[in-house]
DNA sequence: GTGTTTATCGTCAGTGAGACGACTATGATC
DNA sequence: GATCATAGTCGTCTCACTGACGATAAACAC
């Protein structure tokens, strides 16, 4: 890597959120409507730029935190309890070609956060309006109202996130990110079945959550919530990685 | 995401390799040594700037030709045996902390590349010297000769693409890119055993390869280039996700 | 009470992996 | 040429785990 510090040029560097959530038993994220040319008026990701002194990794939890008043978890620490209101938060993938942007050449590292469904989605920061949109509606928009795709390359770029969180549910406990800090057997296996968009049979999904040592700790309580035969509460164990991992039926 | 042409932090962007190839029965990477500081005389992973009009796959490919003469693999076409002589190339990580180069702001976005054994480094382009060094003694150097670790945060780098490559040929068929077009099964276990380091046991290795549709085509050849029997040759099949997985040994 | 819903436990058969024995076909060595 | 070492290939056995599905349990609605 020679050095001449004229020699290169200039790039804009942002952060954009893939923000999942499942509510009433689908796949949702969260949807920004543009108030700015380009693409004024349609739906776009959540993002902004990254500040002259910020990782990217504080640069997209502040975002986080902007957007929808989340707060990220730290993977190094095991969330405690009393304070696991937080979402989970990896980095995704990073979109740079010419031209996405018409503006500027714009370097986009997107971020995948993985949240709860309890928090509405908060108008804040930048945007003016925020939703959260059923993923299928943001990739195959037909409906008459919301037949404008993503704005920029943000429509490639979610179906990147979905893709990885539909991935990477099956080998580790990632599932519970979308959870409350106590849930259910079956709340969790309503998050897998949204999240794949397939049925599980209860009785083995039952079975392999239970018995997989550590992802799973009761702590006690029941509920009956969801109706039916009150259920055992659990929180996420300390295991991150399932092995063998849940197995994504066929098509 | 608000505009302001002069609210947003000017970044240079570059891309940074991790060519990894399997020689001599150990895991290898491609290290440059620097020729100027900062790190001096060190070792460090190949690359460079993102030129204005360029995608950053594309960088990624002419800084992967320009070092080592291989060309990048276009995984939309399925490679054919007469100009196999490719690389994989894929998106790594971002790593963009503030000060991990102390000239300026640099955001990398590190490419992941899987090579067959057959190249010597050329020393082309920028770097006056290279090697194919064994990713441990990159990693953990211990030798009175090379107890200086790599550049910058390239340690990091490199760790997290190795670390890529171990999980990704267990559920992909990955692993062929780092054998030549026509190879046994023998050969492709022993980049199995070098990227793990592990020891598999051959019989139930070769069944699993064998009965994975799709994963090996007969070419009808054989070879006794590792001695004893003579062994059938194989090219890579259509098929690049492996179901069930292959299963990492423990511990 | 009866019916509905959800949770939980059990059973059984089939798939696939790990352990390992046996045999085959080459080159190297005596 | 017989013997040995090396590497490849086929089979067998057992165990773990999954998918299909029956049965029971504990709540609520009527």
């Amino acid at each position: 890597m020679s050095y001449d510090p004229s020699a290169f040029p200039p790039f804009a560097v942002t952060v954009d959120l893939v923000v999942l959530t499942v509510r009433r038993h689908s796949l949702c994220a969260l949807a920004v409507r543009r108030g700015e040319p380009p693409f004024q008026g349609r739906w776009a990701l959540p993002g902004g730029f990254v500040r002259e002194d910020e990782d990217l990794t504080q640069a997209a939890a502040r975002e986080l935190l902007e957007e929808t008043g989340l707060r990220a978890h730290d993977p190094a620490v095991p969330a405690e309890p009393p304070q696991d209101n937080g979402a989970h938060l990896e980095q995704l993938a990073t979109y740079g070609d010419p031209g996405r942007d018409p503006r500027m050449r714009v370097v986009s590292v997107a971020h995948l956060a993985l949240a709860p469904d309890l928090p509405a989605p908060r108008a804040g920061g930048d945007a003016g309006e925020a939703r959260w949109a059923p993923v299928e509606e943001l990739l195959h928009p037909s409906g008459p109202e919301q037949d404008a795709p993503l704005a920029f390359d943000h429509a490639g770029i979610l179906a990147d996130g979905v893709e990885r969180a539909r991935s990477k549910i099956e080998y580790s406990s990632l599932a519970t990110a979308f959870c409350p800090p106590e849930f259910t057997v079956g709340e969790l296996r309503r998050v897998y079945e949204a999240v794949w968009g397939v049925a599980l049979d209860p009785r083995n999904f039952h079975r392999k959550v239970t018995g997989t040592p550590g992802f799973l700790v009761p702590t006690g309580g029941t509920t009956t919530r969801q109706g039916g035969r009150p259920a055992q509460l659990f929180r996420a164990g300390g295991a991150t990685l399932l092995n063998p991992p849940m197995l994504r039926p066929e098509v």
